[in-house]
DNA sequence: TTACATAGTGTAATATTATTACATTTATGC
DNA sequence: GCATAAATGTAATAATATTACACTATGTAA
């Protein structure tokens, strides 16, 4: 019978490391960190990116190959990703004005969108004012 | 002196080959292309492709690894591709309506923006009606 | 409880994309 | 000519991702 003590997973151990880190990790260092765990193959650690990202638990961060845990999963919205390029801090949004956006524009071009890419580099709050202070 | 007869640079023969193939290439399909022309390593490539793209006349798709030249260089604005995952097919918007948007979302929430990755992946005007009579 | 189907895993090899380091050559300004 | 910067050549290697094939665990249903 199905039940909850159920066996755990690659997938389960490699979104937990996302979760515990809470910062884009490449898919080999994720690999290098559970090692420990028994988990000794690239392909592994791809299969297991793979599900969670099917699911919503994981999104890719296409400008950095890595892979961060999802902020909220289950929104149908693409989501936006602010990326500090100073300090490497990734903070996710969902905005409805951009989706919008994107929306009109596919219509009006006759395209029909599947999934939004939205990286935005820059310098998160944090590090403005040290960069001023340089 | 300087004059327009310069030598011809490996800038040169990637943006032209670029311009003829009028579709994004990887750097390895570019260097497979130009082996005939003395270019044999990616390293050459790289550095062209850097040199354009830091010039304006080539964006990098993020999302595809690959290289496509700019459609008006010299816009400011962060460009946006639709990427049809049919037939391979990538076009180019400036959309300032979006930009306004990253904008407000960025002041909102502290963050200075710097250079966007607008990716947009679905099925083009010409692979619609495909896929309807599939 | 067997049989089957499906999901999950292990392992090795290989493909693809990108960078580094170091030596050499070519153009340009003085 | 001489100094300097830009461009190039070459080899090695790093980083990211996929493929193929064999095997194990779990759920379902006759």
């Amino acid at each position: 019978m199905p039940n909850e003590a159920a066996r755990i997973t690659n997938a389960d151990r490699v979104l937990e490391f996302l979760r515990r880190q809470g910062k884009p990790l490449s898919a080999y260092e994720i690999l290098e960190a559970l090692r420990g765990e028994g988990v000794t193959a690239a392909t592994t650690v791809y299969r297991a990116l793979d599900k969670l990202l099917k699911a919503g638990h994981v999104h890719r961060i296409e400008s950095l190959n890595a892979w961060t845990v999802c902020c909220e999963p289950h929104h149908s919205e693409s989501p936006v990703f602010q990326i500090c390029d100073i300090c490497g801090n990734v903070r996710e949004h969902v905005d409805s004005r951009l989706a919008r956006n994107i929306a009109i524009m596919s219509s009006d071009s006759g395209f029909a969108p599947n999934h939004s890419v939205i990286e935005i580099h820059g310098c998160c709050s944090d590090c403005s004012p040290a960069l001023l202070g340089a």
